[in-house]
DNA sequence: GGCTTTAACGGAATCTGTTCCGCTTACCAG
DNA sequence: CTGGTAAGCGGAACAGATTCCGTTAAAGCC
């Protein structure tokens, strides 16, 4: 067995970048639906060097998020900055709920993220669960919410609001902002 | 055109139920992921008598779980007889999301109705809000839960919560009731 | 009972997602 | 620069879901 395993190849590493630059760009143009086969040609690759690259859909999907999703998890150090704890963390649910609702597909993006602690999206899964967890501790700092609730409770359940909202109106959705919001202040202080 | 259509013939009558009978069975034995064209062939009929009957595989499985779904609904008003309103609440969404997760597909089966408004659904869909509405009220009267929430409101937080039960561990589940019953209580009274 | 109509049937054909494998070519050593 | 090696490639083959349509037989009428 060799002991230094051979570098990737150029070609392997052009081929998954130019992957993932059309996966994102498809995907928001006609959702996550699109044929793997559609992409792949597109990237003008194979399908079997999609897959190698990207064995589900999932991978695919996180990867080509991954940079949307940074965003949407900067934007709650910027909420707590700006306002109080409580109200960051109630402008930063409706956010993300907006967010996941609102682009096609993007909420089993954030759940494939979100109900995975492993590998491929360890990355993804950890900057959403430090989101929530500065505003969490922002507002059991300052006594506007509650301090025994876990972040990685709250962002399950946010997936959750997430799947349901997309099912729902946006005002059933903005509801459901509250209810959690009400359920985060439940005995503060 | 026929002023009376003619009746259903008997045999798609029969084949419809034999067709519910298996799936049923099917489902429970291998989970909601079972071949078309498996249960099809034991219920004796084509792939084509499935998808006349059932044009998708939500449809069939509504009308598989149809009766289970009906004794949790059921369960709702006995709990309420038997504890407080609030303790009941909590019972029967523990029940509901522990039923969610424990039979294997369970869970998108719940969703499948929950989030249908749909003709259908509409009768199972009727039979969970009337279900919520009952604790609801119940917990209203007597000033144990808040009286502004909306039962079918809460019908869609319960399956984002069957759905992120489903990813999370059981104790992740407890704990995301346990949030739930905050909001359904803050402010009450 | 025989005849007509047409709902309903079955499964072949099709369409879509995924795996597999023989060929290619970038990498590295000499 | 040249040859050996195996990582990586592409698309053919496979698998499962869904549709389509020629055939069958139940319903209703005489």
């Amino acid at each position: 067995m060799p002991a230094t395993p051979r570098r990737t190849r150029s070609d392997a590493l052009e081929n998954r970048a130019r992957l993932l630059e059309v996966a994102a760009q498809v995907f928001a143009e006609e959702g996550l639906d699109t044929a793997p086969a559609a992409i792949a040609k597109r990237a003008g690759v194979g399908v079997g060097t999609l897959y190698r690259h990207f064995p589900t859909r999932e991978v695919l999907v996180d990867a080509a998020y991954q940079h949307q999703l940074s965003r949407v998890c900067e934007r709650a150090a910027e909420l707590v900055a700006r306002h109080p704890p409580a109200e960051a963390t109630r402008r930063w649910l409706a956010h993300f709920i907006g967010y996941a609702t609102a682009k096609r597909g993007m909420s089993s993006a954030l759940n494939a993220v979100i109900t995975s602690g492993v590998d491929p999206f360890a990355n993804s899964h950890a900057l959403l669960v430090e989101a929530v967890g500065t505003l969490l501790e922002a507002g059991a700092g300052d006594g506007s919410l509650r301090a025994d609730v876990r972040a990685d409770d709250v962002l399950l359940l946010l997936g959750g609001l997430a799947y349901a909202a997309q099912h729902g109106t946006r005002k059933q959705a903005d509801r459901l902002v509250d209810l959690t919001m009400d359920a985060l202040t439940a005995g503060a202080g």
